[in-house]
DNA sequence: CATGAATGAGGATTCATTCAT
DNA sequence: CATGAATGAATCCTCATTCAT
């Protein structure tokens, strides 16, 4: 009765498919969640957004709980690679580092993930496994910019009180980023980001570039 | 023959009575939604931690929406009055007057209303109405600060790139205070919270203090 | 301690107010619910409306069911009254005397009680004593019509299939007319009236008057 | 090999199983708003009656006045559709063909609908949208009846003094009718439908039948 | 008498989740 | 795989009723 067969051949186009499929969905989760939050999210909403039905996302994830999480995940994953690609590729002093890698993140946050950031700053009381896996998303994430953080320390070009302290403050602003930038076009956006970039470079005790 | 005897004495302790049932009410509401969120907190949270019951609020409030904007709102009023009426006890130089108000903020944040300040950040879709409310209430919590910002930058001692800039990121960092120091205890987090202090002040342009 | 004198003056004047108190609130009562009808109105709509607390309601009613039920009695025997004496003040043939009841009971209808009149027909589910009550006053208030059709009939003036039957359309009509000839005002009114009563009386077998 | 085989098919028999769902909630939704009215039938009791839960309801109705209103406009289509066909059906003189129609109508409200007419008669207080929606039912099923009664006024077989004022009386006497023959079984019935007819058909000038 | 306050039992509505097809 | 349908638990909200003062 099957018309379906398992050559190796359609098994990885269908894998393949389902890979972006599921991509698809996680995009737009993340996007709805970040906008809203999850409570106010339902599934239809998600749903619709995809135009598909509810039962269908039950086919690639067992819960609501769980598709946050990967969403999550995913887009986490993503996002921190691109951020350890930029960090392997630029080189020159720390500042100049950082300041590139802020400037991307903050870029990113707006333009990529107009509202998915706000989810993992959020601290919504995720059940433990959960709560474990995005922890752990956030340390990565938050290597990247530890390690030039540190190295700027290291070589006395930054003076800072706590390390800690900086990056949580960084990424609490840059996680606002969108909610400032995202509804500014063209030059405004562009020029609001370079301020913000700039600001937050004062953190490691550096003087504003222009004053 | 003094059936007028309680009319206005009544009446005021009564009225008296009502303010302080509504405080309470106002109080372990705002407590409960920055703790969980909008969504996640029901009535029948509110209704439990207050030993009433899910109608007694309804006396009082004609719906949940109008009871969390009535708990932000009071909340946010009592917060500001605190922070201006410090702000004009304290006297010294910018930086100083700075330093005490963020630190004053930090230590409200952590101490007496955990978690409430995610209300204000957090741009839960309100309907139009208590939108324009809260931004207003955001915008006179603002100017406590900026004042100040303002003075400073004019004498020359503060050098920022944006004064709205900084004063975005100061708040959004401030907002996450309860998130990192709430968790620690005693000394540990009187430390953080200086330390959050002195890294907020970096923002202005100083070099951190025992660097 | 109490300054009650319960001379018979006193009592008596107080029995008065009383009585007018309860007037005033079934008057109103049966306003309302003849308007949006029993279920769709609240306690708290009546007392709104007397500008007093749904908890003085119930020092003269023991439940909104005897509320409801007074404001019919008393509003449906004020009516019957009015119609009784107005028959036995009437002369002349029962076609003149049954147009005067008829003009008489439409305009009552619209200019007295704009709503109440529905609260006869609708046969809301009542307990059965409340059933009894009201099934009564409209049997005593049907009388006054039915003995002038009758005597009609008898004389052979009116020519009709039943008399019960014509008394119910009779009815049903007459209840509507508020809905009718409520919103005209003036001459308009009064000849909605006017055709109204004309076009009933035909139920009696005889021609339209001008035609 | 077909994996297409059951798109059209398919969808037109589940689309034809859909319809017919809707039609019997729809069906019994008007049974029970008409026995007692909008407030008081609550969403459980109509889907007990069809042994579904309340939610399953709103999976097809968003809402229980959308329900209503649906209820209300179905019912109100179907049973002008029978009165207009069978107006187109019957011949004879006017008097002939309203007796028909008004007949008819008695019998379907009595028989088909109990009660369900109530619904047009007493003014709920809808919002808007559904006042309007209802409005234009009403007058499409009083114009059945008005086209006939012009016609025989039109001939000078009837004489009334007001066309409009006649259909309200009719359409107002004819919606008590459950509420006067339904109680009444077999015969008995029969005859009271055949005596309300009678009567009613006096509003057009007629001399009653076999008086 | 009258009021303010509180209650509890419904009733409308939402939504994650399941399942047959 | 995907969908339509159904469910039931939770949640918001209303309201008749009670009661202390």
């Amino acid at each position: 009765m099957s018309t379906q067969q398992d050559s190796p051949a359609t098994s990885s186009r269908v894998q393949r498919k389902r890979g972006q499929r599921i991509q698809k969905i996680l995009t737009t989760a993340a996007e709805l969640f970040g906008e809203r939050g999850y409570d106010a999210v339902s599934l239809e909403d998600v749903a619709d957004r995809l135009d598909v039905t509810k039962g269908s996302l039950y086919y690639y994830f067992a819960s609501k709980e769980e598709l946050v999480t990967a969403a999550i995940e995913t887009l986490g994953n993503d996002w921190t690679d691109r951020l350890e690609r930029l960090a392997s590729e630029t080189g020159g002093p720390p500042a100049q580092r950082l300041r590139t890698l802020i400037h991307e993140h903050v870029t990113i946050a707006v333009r990529d993930y107009p509202e998915a950031l706000r989810l993992f700053l959020v601290p919504t009381k995720w059940p433990e496994p959960q709560r474990e896996r995005i922890k752990s998303l956030r340390l990565r994430h938050n290597e990247v910019f530890r390690v030039v953080l540190e190295e700027g320390v290291g070589t006395g070009e930054f003076v800072v009180t706590s390390i800690d302290t900086v990056l949580q403050c960084m990424h609490a602003a840059m996680a606002q980023a969108p909610a400032w930038c995202g509804p500014l076009r063209g030059t405004a956006r562009a020029r609001a980001v370079g301020e913000l970039t700039d600001t937050l470079m004062m953190l490691t005790g550096l003087r504003p570039p222009r004053a």
